[in-house]
DNA sequence: AAACTATATGCAAATATAGATATATAGCAG
DNA sequence: CTGCTATATATCTATATTTGCATATAGTTT
């Protein structure tokens, strides 16, 4: 194969950034919160409700989705919101459900 | 949002088993490495020039992405020859290469 | 302002990861 | 067998990440 392609080439500095998106989203606890967001925004609670994780450990894995820009959030009165804030989640996580569809055929 | 939805739900083994995969991918080199490899097999000398890592460090990323299934390898001669293993690695490049275009398009 | 609810932060311990350097192994050519 | 090329492994250091636990903060209600 020719050493040199650059075919379909992800930009560096993209690919960097991109990277550090896939990084955290690879983690059981914060691919489910992702997948739950997806279905709508939620308050934490809830989110902490349905993974199953600890509070603090919920918050966490938030501030984290957050500083990389995967979610963001809003308050509302005594609540924290959040939702996705990034659209290559949702594709990332809609090849995640083709996968397991594909998987599961056999 | 109602607490408990579990539609869309990615089966909790599977959640596992891909975040090992995904959190693996989530790195520059390695992506760079998949990047390469899913325009074709290809040997260890090729993709490390290609990424322009280091022949050990190329080939420490080509042995923990074969742990994971990620890629497979069968020897030709004097040379490894690597090759994606991984269906879902070629489903996450793509998203990355839609979403790069997405963001390029403003 | 006190009590309560929801969320965030700080810290410590255990574990994991990245990258560099040196060295080892496998197959091939002679 | 010897030397050569291609690849793999070992080891070490620096740095990051995960999680538990305790505690702090913001907003609400009384």
């Amino acid at each position: 194969m020719a050493p040199i392609p650059k075919s379909n080439g992800l930009d560096p500095e993209f690919l960097q950034e991109v990277a550090g998106v896939i990084k955290l989203l690879g983690h059981p606890g914060r691919i489910r919160i992702a997948e739950y967001l997806l279905l709508g925004e939620a308050k934490v609670s809830d989110i902490q409700q349905w993974t199953g994780l600890s509070q603090p450990i919920t918050s966490q894995h938030l501030r984290q989705m957050k500083d990389r820009n995967i979610v963001d959030s809003h308050r509302e009165g005594n609540c924290m919101i959040y939702f996705i804030a990034n659209p290559l989640v949702g594709k990332m996580l809609n090849c995640l459900g083709e996968t397991q569809a594909l998987m599961q055929e056999r």
